[in-house]
DNA sequence: TTATAATCGTTGCAAATGCATCGATGTCAA
DNA sequence: TTGACATCGATGCATTTGCAACGATTATAA
């Protein structure tokens, strides 16, 4: 593995010339929305790896623990409104941890439709564990970023301002 | 397992005692990974919508076309390196796409292990409308960024380039 | 009130995904 | 040349995902 083989040389001989015109000038490495899922999809790897490989936990999961530990009392609605997260998706991670027994599902009595997730003990105790690592994560991402990290952070809020949100 | 009917508050009337320690004091905002994450979603989201609505092709599909257009002769192990793509998922997508009757494959000569993707006339044809699409959002997401830009790329490159991570 | 519409969380289902593995092919050392 | 090993692309399989329902509950209007 440690000679991956580069792209072998284009002979293009045949079918060269076949290339039409505008089939030709796109770059994709320039094309900002792959590029930051590409960026996105690798940072997250690298987490998920050690929360799967360490604690049996997935990004839903993650994601889900992480909003019901510092927000209190939350229903599936207000993670899926929160994050970009499909409220199946949150449903089903909340269900998971519930059989895990890391989190308390209660009916809201003000409002019969939603429920109450809250951690349980062991959610805490696994919370307690959780986020040293992701701590530690996030330095070292800083410590990558180094003196961009201002700009980063506001072109990550620029980039996902909606365009048309009506300027009104 | 069908019934899901769980009620399954054990014990434990109440939470009792909730606050815990470290669970308090977590940003899931100020988490790099995790807005990257978001933002990534969004901006591929709304590409993809258009994608799929304008033009029947999913995300793993464009990124193939794209590189099969940019590339000349590329294979599947090739997609699979320049992008964070699961060879199994660059394969699948080259075959929908193959069934389609926009790309085709051919074997390398020089290695019969190879497969040689280009595109089929319909598939340029294709590739020539879906282009300008994607060139006109990438000049809207270059409107948002405005001056940020050119840091917004640097970080990128900064965050994803791996810092010592021992090769295992 | 009663009827209608909206919202919340769940789930059925088909499609997509990741992983491991396979057969075919290629490389390299002995 | 031979035999062991590596690589490529495809695929079987279990899991995950997105979407469209659905039942239960609440909000709104007549």
């Amino acid at each position: 593995m440690t000679a991956p083989r580069n792209t072998p040389p284009p002979p293009a001989a045949d079918l060269g010339k076949a290339s039409a015109a505008a089939s030709q000038s796109f770059d994709l490495a320039g094309f900002t929305a792959y590029r930051l899922a590409v960026a996105a999809q690798s940072l997250s790897e690298e987490l998920a790896r050690q929360y799967r490989d360490r604690f049996g936990i997935s990004i839903p999961d993650w994601r889900v623990l992480v909003h019901v530990s510092t927000g209190g009392d939350i229903s599936v609605r207000d993670i899926e409104a929160r994050v970009a997260m499909e409220k199946s998706k949150a449903s089903r991670a909340a269900s998971r941890l519930v059989a895990r027994g890391l989190l308390q599902k209660h009916v809201n009595d003000t409002d019969r439709r939603l429920v109450r997730l809250s951690l349980t003990p062991e959610g805490k105790a696994l919370m307690d564990a959780l986020l040293p690592v992701a701590e530690t994560y996030q330095r070292e991402i800083d410590a990558r970023l180094g003196p961009l990290k201002e700009a980063f952070e506001a072109a990550l809020d620029a980039v996902v301002a909606a365009p048309e949100t009506a300027p009104r």
